[in-house]
DNA sequence: ACCATGACTAGAA
DNA sequence: CTTCTAGCCATGG
Protein backbone atom coordinates (compact mmCIF):
# COMPACT_ATOMS: atom_id res chain seq x y z
CA UNK A 1 0.00 0.00 0.00
CA UNK A 2 1.46 3.86 -0.81
CA UNK A 3 -0.06 5.13 2.08
CA UNK A 4 -0.60 3.32 5.55
CA UNK A 5 -1.92 6.48 7.14
CA UNK A 6 -5.15 5.50 6.53
CA UNK A 7 -6.09 9.93 6.28
CA UNK A 8 -7.02 11.18 3.07
CA UNK A 9 -5.79 14.35 1.74
CA UNK A 10 -4.65 16.55 -1.10
CA UNK A 11 -2.52 13.43 -2.89
CA UNK A 12 -5.34 10.83 -2.30
CA UNK A 13 -7.00 11.70 -5.47
CA UNK A 14 -3.87 12.02 -7.11
CA UNK A 15 -2.85 8.43 -5.92
CA UNK A 16 -6.88 7.11 -7.36
CA UNK A 17 -5.89 8.82 -10.43
CA UNK A 18 -2.82 7.00 -10.69
CA UNK A 19 -4.01 3.68 -9.91
CA UNK A 20 -6.84 3.97 -12.08
CA UNK A 21 -4.67 4.96 -15.24
CA UNK A 22 -3.06 1.40 -14.70
CA UNK A 23 -6.51 -0.40 -15.11
CA UNK A 24 -5.50 -2.68 -18.44
CA UNK A 25 -7.59 -2.47 -21.53
CA UNK A 26 -10.95 -4.80 -20.94
CA UNK A 27 -10.10 -4.80 -17.39
CA UNK A 28 -12.35 -3.52 -14.36
CA UNK A 29 -11.37 -2.96 -10.20
CA UNK A 30 -13.70 -1.49 -7.70
CA UNK A 31 -13.64 1.73 -5.82
CA UNK A 32 -12.93 -0.52 -2.62
CA UNK A 33 -10.21 -2.20 -4.15
CA UNK A 34 -8.21 0.58 -5.04
CA UNK A 35 -8.92 2.24 -1.93
CA UNK A 36 -7.12 -1.05 -0.16
CA UNK A 37 -4.67 -0.76 -2.34
CA UNK A 38 -4.18 2.86 -0.74
CA UNK A 39 -4.29 1.89 2.56
CA UNK A 40 -7.81 3.65 3.08
CA UNK A 41 -9.84 0.17 2.66
CA UNK A 42 -12.99 1.32 4.61
CA UNK A 43 -12.85 4.96 2.63
CA UNK A 44 -14.15 3.40 -1.21
CA UNK A 45 -16.78 5.85 -0.90
CA UNK A 46 -13.66 9.05 -1.44
CA UNK A 47 -12.59 6.66 -3.99
CA UNK A 48 -15.74 7.27 -5.79
CA UNK A 49 -15.72 11.33 -4.75
CA UNK A 50 -12.13 11.30 -6.45
CA UNK A 51 -13.93 9.76 -9.75
CA UNK A 52 -16.31 12.39 -9.11
CA UNK A 53 -13.68 14.97 -9.34
CA UNK A 54 -11.89 12.93 -12.07
CA UNK A 55 -13.25 14.42 -15.21
CA UNK A 56 -10.70 17.21 -14.92
CA UNK A 57 -7.52 15.31 -14.41
CA UNK A 58 -5.54 14.92 -16.51
CA UNK A 59 -3.78 12.75 -18.44
CA UNK A 60 -7.52 11.39 -18.39
CA UNK A 61 -8.48 8.69 -16.20
CA UNK A 62 -10.21 5.61 -17.19
CA UNK A 63 -13.52 6.12 -15.03
CA UNK A 64 -15.51 3.88 -17.08
CA UNK A 65 -13.37 0.83 -15.78
CA UNK A 66 -14.03 1.55 -12.10
CA UNK A 67 -17.44 -0.08 -10.66
CA UNK A 68 -18.95 -0.87 -7.50
CA UNK A 69 -17.86 -4.33 -5.87
CA UNK A 70 -21.27 -6.42 -7.55
CA UNK A 71 -19.79 -4.97 -11.07
CA UNK A 72 -22.82 -2.69 -11.21
CA UNK A 73 -21.84 0.55 -13.26
CA UNK A 74 -23.26 2.82 -10.63
CA UNK A 75 -21.24 5.74 -11.70
CA UNK A 76 -22.79 5.82 -15.27
CA UNK A 77 -24.97 9.14 -14.13
CA UNK A 78 -21.91 10.71 -13.61
CA UNK A 79 -20.71 10.43 -17.42
CA UNK A 80 -21.76 12.05 -20.83
CA UNK A 81 -23.96 11.11 -21.97
CA UNK A 82 -24.77 8.60 -19.13
CA UNK A 83 -24.69 5.89 -21.47
CA UNK A 84 -21.20 6.31 -22.36
CA UNK A 85 -19.99 4.69 -20.06
CA UNK A 86 -21.72 1.53 -21.04
CA UNK A 87 -20.28 2.18 -24.45
CA UNK A 88 -17.15 2.54 -23.46
CA UNK A 89 -17.15 -1.17 -21.78
CA UNK A 90 -18.72 -2.60 -24.52
CA UNK A 91 -15.20 -1.21 -27.03
CA UNK A 92 -12.83 -2.54 -24.85
CA UNK A 93 -15.10 -6.35 -25.26
CA UNK A 94 -16.63 -5.91 -21.98
CA UNK A 95 -20.26 -7.13 -21.81
CA UNK A 96 -22.80 -5.33 -19.76
CA UNK A 97 -26.59 -6.07 -18.84
CA UNK A 98 -28.59 -4.74 -16.64
CA UNK A 99 -25.80 -1.84 -16.10
CA UNK A 100 -23.69 -4.77 -14.98
CA UNK A 101 -20.63 -6.65 -15.60
CA UNK A 102 -21.43 -10.25 -17.00
CA UNK A 103 -18.14 -11.80 -16.47
CA UNK A 104 -17.01 -9.16 -13.59
CA UNK A 105 -15.46 -11.83 -11.92
CA UNK A 106 -12.67 -13.20 -14.47
CA UNK A 107 -11.62 -9.46 -15.58
CA UNK A 108 -11.59 -7.81 -12.06
CA UNK A 109 -8.21 -6.17 -11.80
CA UNK A 110 -6.99 -5.93 -8.20
CA UNK A 111 -4.47 -3.05 -7.99
CA UNK A 112 -2.81 -4.59 -4.65
CA UNK A 113 -1.84 -7.94 -6.45
CA UNK A 114 -1.12 -6.50 -9.69
CA UNK A 115 0.05 -3.06 -9.67
CA UNK A 116 3.15 -3.19 -7.27
CA UNK A 117 5.20 -6.32 -8.32
C1' DA B 1 -21.17 23.82 14.36
C1' DC B 2 -24.96 20.42 12.99
C1' DC B 3 -27.12 17.62 9.57
C1' DA B 4 -27.92 15.20 5.19
C1' DT B 5 -26.06 13.12 1.15
C1' DG B 6 -23.38 10.11 -1.67
C1' DA B 7 -19.64 6.74 -8.43
C1' DC B 8 -18.99 2.29 -1.32
C1' DT B 9 -18.43 -2.07 1.46
C1' DA B 10 -18.32 -5.94 4.81
C1' DG B 11 -20.93 -8.41 7.75
C1' DA B 12 -25.10 -10.14 9.82
C1' DA B 13 -29.85 -11.95 9.67
C1' DC C 1 -30.86 -14.16 -3.15
C1' DT C 2 -32.65 -9.74 -0.08
C1' DT C 3 -32.54 -6.23 3.62
C1' DC C 4 -30.43 -4.00 7.22
C1' DT C 5 -26.50 -1.76 10.04
C1' DA C 6 -22.45 0.51 10.89
C1' DG C 7 -18.32 2.69 9.28
C1' DC C 8 -16.40 5.88 6.14
C1' DC C 9 -15.32 11.40 5.15
C1' DA C 10 -15.59 15.44 1.64
C1' DT C 11 -19.11 18.78 0.43
C1' DG C 12 -22.90 21.77 0.79
C1' DG C 13 -27.01 23.81 3.09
Amino acid sequence: MIRPSGRADENFFELVYEVARQIPRGRVTSYGAIAACLGTKSSARMVGWAMNTSHSAKPKVPAHRVVNRSGLLSGKHHFNPPGSMESRLRKEGIKVKDDTIVNFREIFWDPAKEFFP
